[in-house]
DNA sequence: TTGAAAGCGCTACCAA
DNA sequence: TTGGTAGCGCTTTCAA
């Protein structure tokens, strides 16, 4: 067998035909005889032949394929969307890629331009903290010209003219923090190990507001990921306090350690409010009270949104809210 | 400006030169005068132009980016063994994309189909239950054929010719019951939300052969994920036992709500080892003692073969072995 | 120093 | 019913 991949020359050669024979046969086409068709299907499969689907794309520009671009993986919440987009495209003719871009700029970018070219139908994307900061947006521009589809969600630019889901955690936890505050808690204090990304900003606002607005004075202790168990301690070993909300895994995970080292009581001394996966949060001991984000919802949204897209061709510029909810438990 | 994505062509008709002298110039070529060369290079970013690297990869067969073809992302195993995997390669001008085979053959034979027709360089690969079960690889022949380089990791299959990087599961597994064994326990339970994949069988066969060795009775109890919980409840309702040695996440979980229920005590009452993130295990109450696999390094592994043979152009037929070690914490 | 043309694998139009 | 040819975007050889 020949070095490489059966291709319709080849088949060609040996059959002693024309290329444009081969693949009309192959594509069932009624202008080619029967028998001739029979010949030519099995002799491609005794070589294996299989359609380069990147020439086809290349011609075509369509390859019933998605690419989902977002941050990370290791984030549940991530994870449980990409989850909630597979279970949607799976029923289709689609299949996925997914590109991982750690925040950066350049891997988005990168991303984006190697699959936009024939590889991909259409985008759903979680932007990078970079792009972002650094409003450089043109590889969303160039996809959107190349007669890409694409739909954002939990990271928009509301700029760029497409499908967004987005979540309203703004108010998710100024409710939570005003839930808190009337159920007497009115030393409430913000734990976050991700302040520096736009979602920790955004939540701190909205703990914030509440807090201001019912003249309580907010208290936002941050850190990373590593220091946050430490510094949250110190905190709490000289000051007093009745409530944490966290805004991340490792935020609440350190809540619950250092409460249990100072030999306090969840919810009695002190409540916790955490962000966390929900499959994780009920086996806490106390289960852990959480801002529930539905991800796996919020991911399936955006996969239905797309796959519309690409089936009416049309390019709408829409925003859906997915309302996140407190799961209240036995932390609060 | 026209529409669709900048191409060599549309700039050669504005500069009025041919398409080779702008390829030549762009790609810096001495063959080009200087002056011809910086009209073309401010041209082309005037107006924006990537090359189209899939017609690149069209012709040469490489585009410096590799696909990992995992089963899912939803279990920490995966999950961070692609992060060790994109920590190696983005130190390197290679790109990654990822795709999720949910076990599904088909899936995983249609991701080789689109990836390896000049889209990606190299796999890394841990191969889908069902294809495992199928005993079909012709896909991963294709690929090699097509002088793909392939690395696999944790599901390997030894009759294809590949660089291979595996845990030694089997002997960590026994290897943990012998010390339970040791340390007086005698009524070990294995748990099992995983027992329809090899993974669970190999494990629950290393913990078989330990039990047997010391004439010990084996007791292995399975479900599926959402049942582990009541099935483990119920037999430890009406059996004495003193230690659970859990395969997956649901089945620790499992455990420790169940003991704890019925008011039994981690570890004195009852040992517990399981499988679980690192990352998550310290924060159960008490801490998990877990069998770590170390998933971060075998991706960084892979990747690391990968690249090397990619480098060489040579493709190695080896098996390197990771050991899983016990991490002994609080609960054993 | 520049350009024409072939070719990567494929489809589609037009001619035979 | 079959085949020749152009063209998708690009590089590369050979000629001018």
């Amino acid at each position: 067998m020949a070095k490489g991949r059966t291709t319709l020359k080849q088949l060609a050669s040996i059959l002693g035909v024309s290329i444009s024979t081969i693949s009309k046969a192959l594509n069932g086409s009624h202008e080619i005889s029967e028998k001739t068709k029979r010949r030519i299907v099995e002799i491609a499969e005794m070589y294996n032949y299989r359609p380069n689907k990147i020439a086809l794309g290349l011609k075509s520009g369509s390859t019933n394929t998605i690419a989902v671009v977002i941050p990370s993986v290791q984030n549940s919440f991530f994870a449980r969307a990409l989850y909630g987009i597979e279970s949607v495209i799976s029923d289709t003719q689609y299949s996925t890629v997914v590109c991982l871009t750690k925040e950066s700029h350049k891997k988005e970018v990168d991303n984006f331009d190697l699959l936009s070219n024939g590889v991909v139908d259409g985008f759903i994307v979680a932007v990078s903290e970079e792009t972002q900061k650094l409003k450089k947006f043109s590889h969303f521009e160039d996809a959107l010209n190349d007669e890409k589809h694409i739909v954002m969600f939990d990271r928009v630019i509301d700029s760029i003219s497409c499908t967004k889901v987005i979540t309203n955690d703004y108010k998710a936890i100024s409710e939570t923090t005003n839930n808190l505050i009337k159920s007497n808690r009115n030393q409430i204090v913000l734990v976050s190990a991700i302040n520096n990304l736009n979602v920790g900003m955004q939540r701190t606002k909205g703990y914030s507001k509440a807090m201001l607005e019912a003249k309580l004075k907010p208290v936002v202790i941050e850190a990373n990921r590593n220091d946050i168990e430490k510094v949250l301690k110190n905190y709490v070993v000289n000051n007093s306090l009745d409530a944490v909300i966290a805004l991340d895994t490792d935020a609440s995970f350190a809540a619950y350690k250092v409460v249990s080292e100072l030999k306090k009581n969840i919810p009695n001394d002190i409540a916790v409010i955490g962000y966390m996966s929900e499959r994780i949060a009920p086996y806490l001991t106390p289960e852990l009270s959480t801002i529930n984000q539905h991800s796996f919802t919020i991911g399936k949204m955006a996969a239905k949104m797309l796959l519309e897209q690409l089936e009416s061709k049309e390019n709408n510029d829409r925003t859906l809210v997915v309302d996140s909810t407190l799961s209240q438990r036995k932390s609060s």
